[in-house]
DNA sequence: CTCATACTCCAAAGAACGTTAGATTATTAG
DNA sequence: CTAATAATCTAACGTTCTTTGGAGTATGAG
């Protein structure tokens, strides 16, 4: 009885430690964390990861074992997405966790936003009460692609690559908030980076579609 | 500028991932779930995950250094606790995860409850509205000193192993609800056994303290 | 049919990890 | 003081993991 007690324990945990095998290779949190954008193909995920198309698909091979991701085949490309919002909120706890207790990281993500603010950041829901009224502009500077994925309420997409030739589109008689990917996403920084030196008033939002989703809050497709 | 911004990212993900690598060994969630009852000696965690003190000792060092864990000395013996309560919410929501994903895991833990059920699982907020109006009797079958370390409202202590001699404190005219560590630990299976068998209508509350906590719910010290 | 593309499978090298044993450091008991 | 206990450190073994290159499938274009 003791000793099928220890072997039922070593197989729960162990299968708790699939999860985080999963999530011990940096490549791999960076492929799920694009995931959270929406499907993509294995081809377009490498690029985005920095990493090779062979690599890229042994990573996702390990991700699909652990019943985090799943594929779709159409015609020449394979395309993966998440199995559930579940896995979206875990990368999303796994990533605060690390945040909140790794000094190094804290240090990182500080230099990302040391420059100087004209505007203080916003909460997810006083953000959806300003969009809610116009009082400000929400822009979304992720690839088109994701935003028909899923975006914030209110949010108009901008991809960043666009952005200097569109610039007329935008308000100078009220804020820009510019968002991406999320935390770790330098895209939106780069924006309002942009628009402040062409005389708009920007910030940048850091959370994402995954965190907005995370926090309760409504995203539209 | 695509240089320094891989070279962020790398960076940003190999942080998250120091967390992953802290948690894709099953004996290391093992001492994170035993540390979600509270502080504990060295000893004690390698007796209770039933590995050696070297390599108990080896696994919390990891864990020290991804600041999951931290180490207080008193006498002879180093007693490690959780850096916070973030920590054992990870937990809860690794272990959920799993459990969602992975068949193999959903089927181990149906085997422990496979027995028939007198009674209903009760969700964490029926429980409490019935603990309050006295309607149940709660019982924390876990040793004294997690007891202690923090426990479910109105909950009374009641040792697994004093469990037999103590029959005589429990009421035969209304249910009692056993809990111990949380789904992975068989403790309660067995006392709701061993009382049932006795003639007691009883059955196993499925979570634990940390579960308890991390849904919102008060805990008792 | 042939060719290019997108992806997966297989094999191999090197790095990282889990585990154990032996020696070492603190602390308490006698 | 010596002996015993609790824990850590170091070294070493075998194992697993990451990454790359080469070969092999499926699909679509010409």
């Amino acid at each position: 009885m003791e000793n099928t007690g220890r072997q039922v324990k070593d197989l729960l945990y162990a299968q708790v430690a699939r999860i985080g095998k999963a999530v011990c290779s940096p490549k791999r949190l960076e492929l799920i964390d694009l995931l959270c954008q929406g499907e993509k193909s294995v081809e377009r995920l490498a690029e985005e990861a920095g990493i090779s198309l062979k690599l890229a698909s042994a990573h996702l091979k390990e991700l699909r074992q652990a019943h985090l991701v799943e594929a779709r085949k159409e015609g020449k490309n394979v395309y993966y997405r998440l199995t559930g919002n579940t896995v979206a909120d875990f990368w999303v706890s796994i990533r605060s966790l690390a945040e909140e207790r790794l000094l190094d990281l804290q240090a990182a993500l500080d230099k990302l936003t040391e420059h100087p603010h004209e505007l203080k950041p916003l909460s997810g829901k006083e953000l959806l009460g300003l969009a809610k009224n116009g009082e400000v502009m929400v822009l979304d500077v992720r690839p088109p692609s994701e935003y028909e994925a899923g975006h914030l309420p209110y949010a108009q997409s901008m991809p960043l690559d666009e952005l200097k030739k569109r610039l007329s589109e935008l308000p100078r008689d009220k804020p820009i908030v510019a968002y991406c990917r999320g935390p770790f996403c330098l895209m939106a920084v780069e924006a309002a980076e942009l628009l402040n030196k062409k005389g708009f008033r920007a910030i940048r939002f850091e959370e994402g579609v995954a965190e907005w989703r995370a926090h309760g809050l409504p995203v539209e497709v």
